[in-house]
DNA sequence: TATTAGCACTCAACTAAAATGAGTGCTAAC
DNA sequence: GTTAGCACTCATTTTAGTTGAGTGCTAATA
């Protein structure tokens, strides 16, 4: 199972080469292209050795080879030369990753987006969840002679339209005693019990028809319930169109449905690398969807504090630039924590 | 330039056939399947006549005819029949719009959402837009010993994490402050005088560093300039890979990028059935940007009250099912309009 | 013993020619 | 005015043949 260093070479040239040009590699192109000092007839007997071993795959009789997952796995985990982003790059990327960093989603959004440009991959990127989502304050201010706007915040902000009919002074004293209710509270901690005491608080305290209480409270309980809800941003999908594993369009739109549903991106970004430091690859069969078996995902966790994390992705298919992925994404994770430091508290 | 009737009949079935079919439509077809009681050679001579008349086109000299933009026009004004919604289909949609309609900009998301499954084409949805903007309320609160939430609410909510060094109090008064100088203003009265008075007018009665407030002030200003941007949501765009005109996906490919730039949607948006009542169409060369030369791009507005409006789009083949989309954007505009109407004022 | 030149063999991919068939336009008869 | 019949067109499909990249094996070489 122990590959000579001469071995290790030859790989490393022909799943490099294979990752350029998508076609299986031939003996000749090796021996030409890479400077081994070997004849095709060598590399093709340590060829026919590495695809015994299990690092290579002959689609055909008469074709060259082209990398097994083994052979990407191996390639990941000790053949790849490390990449380099030039500085121009890495200026420019941090530049306008620092723009608006104020509005949390936006830079998380444009975290996925940069990493997109950067690699041409599609990215999923996760907004952080916090273990507890702690509610800092709640705010009703009426819109209109029928509408008011409820208004939770949190270390992010969920708001929504009630469609009732609450004066200005009704919404500060509903208000006062919601926040005094629930402040400090996280959401798992808020029960239809609280509810139901919240509401005799107000209906105590507030001469307001209880229809509207109820109704109002309805909506606090509903927006507290989805607080821990995770956004989850898939960009730069149509990258996928523009290899050659994916011009067949049936193909390609198996994988926009998979990549459309939530539900799909919210296992695929949980199940993976969740207890590693750094960057991570899943390769090919590596994944658990069916549809990615022939695609790798590389994550990178980042963090918003100690509990706050969230997840930045990359699909793209198994003959991905590894190496430029890797580079990226661990660029890329590192300025987000960087940037997201200075909201912290400093205990 | 005036069809008779036999004319009408036979460009109906052949533009029904060719946007069930997608292939050329022969005279031999048209005699067969649709009952007209004519051979294939009359119906040969009545295509040959509607070809001269520019209603539909010959792809090459041995082949059958397909609809022009000139034929698709004249059957969407005067030749297609009206589409019937099922009934479980109408109160499936409407139960599964009214969910949490509280959250608007999902609500509009959603509406798109379920026009996209219910047509099976590409959606494009812009988030209502107000004439005027006004600010309901502005919030400081502080989330941790370093960063504070910047919210204004107007009839949606924006929000933004500050980095900042404020105390509960200090947020509260400098909160006091900027409601009671942007209350009831609207984005565009808004200046950077205005910024400056509020400066003075915080600096003397509250008492904490200028850098401080300058800060905060810094991104109020940018937070308020960015009310009035509209949100635009494109939903099932892998849906164009499915047609046979988009089986290249080359083509592909540039549609993907097309709807991924908001500047472009904007301007598709923006253009389109601004003036006009109900649903409208823009055919193949109708549309302004190139690329969508041979789709076709169909509108309704919705609207949140008199003044605030938003647009609905399907994006689809020129061969589109007319009848069905204009059907499904009539309902689900109207819809919208019902539902929202019951955060109006009841002036 | 490791390396390499040489050669027969394989097989996908390309090419050119031939067959097919859907559809037309025109003419003459009804 | 309508239609049957027929010659003609041309994209598409089918077929057979050619090409060439690449392999595995063998025997010669360092």
């Amino acid at each position: 199972m122990d590959l000579n260093e001469r071995k290790k070479l030859i790989l490393q040239a022909i799943i490099d080469e294979y990752i350029g040009s998508a076609e299986p590699v031939g003996s000749r192109a090796v021996s030409k292209k890479h400077e081994l000092g070997l004849s095709s007839a060598t590399i093709r007997n340590e060829m026919a050795d590495l695809e015994e071993m299990g690092y290579l795959i002959q689609p055909h009789a008469s074709a060259g080879r082209i990398p097994s997952d083994a052979g990407y796995r191996f390639y990941v985990n000790s053949l790849m030369k490390r990449y380099k982003l030039g500085l121009e790059t890495i200026e420019k990327l941090q530049h306008e990753l620092a723009e608006r960093v104020g509005m949390l989603d936006r830079t998380i959004k444009r975290a996925g987006f940069l990493t997109s440009v950067l690699t041409d991959y599609t990215t999923v990127v996760s907004a952080p969840v916090s273990e507890r989502t702690e509610i800092k304050k709640i705010d009703l201010v009426p819109i209109s002679d029928n509408a008011v706007m409820l208004i939770i915040v949190t270390r992010t902000v969920k708001n929504r339209l009630i469609s009732t009919r609450l004066s200005f002074d009704e919404c500060q004293k509903v208000a006062g005693i919601l926040n005094a209710c629930l402040r400090e509270k996280s959401a798992d901690e808020i029960t239809m019990d609280t509810i139901h005491s919240i509401e005799a608080a107000i209906s105590e305290k507030v001469p307001i028809e209880p229809k509207l209480i109820i109704n109002v409270l309805h909506y606090v309980y509903e927006a507290v319930s989805e607080l821990d809800d995770t956004e989850i941003y898939v960009q730069n999908a149509k990258s996928i169109l523009q290899y050659p594993e994916y011009q067949d369009v049936n193909k390609a739109r198996d994988i926009f449905t998979f990549l459309e549903d939530k539900q799909n991106l919210k296992k695929l970004i949980a199940g993976s690398g969740d207890d590693t430091e750094g960057v991570s690859a899943k390769i090919g069969d590596e994944n658990d969807a069916e549809i990615l078996k022939d695609c790798s995902l590389v994550t990178v966790n980042y963090s918003l504090d100690g509990k706050a994390v969230g997840k930045l992705g990359v699909i793209g298919p198994k003959r991905m630039n590894y190496a430029k992925v890797f580079a990226s994404l661990d660029l890329i994770s590192h300025e987000i924590d960087s940037l997201l430091g200075c909201f912290d508290d400093d205990r």
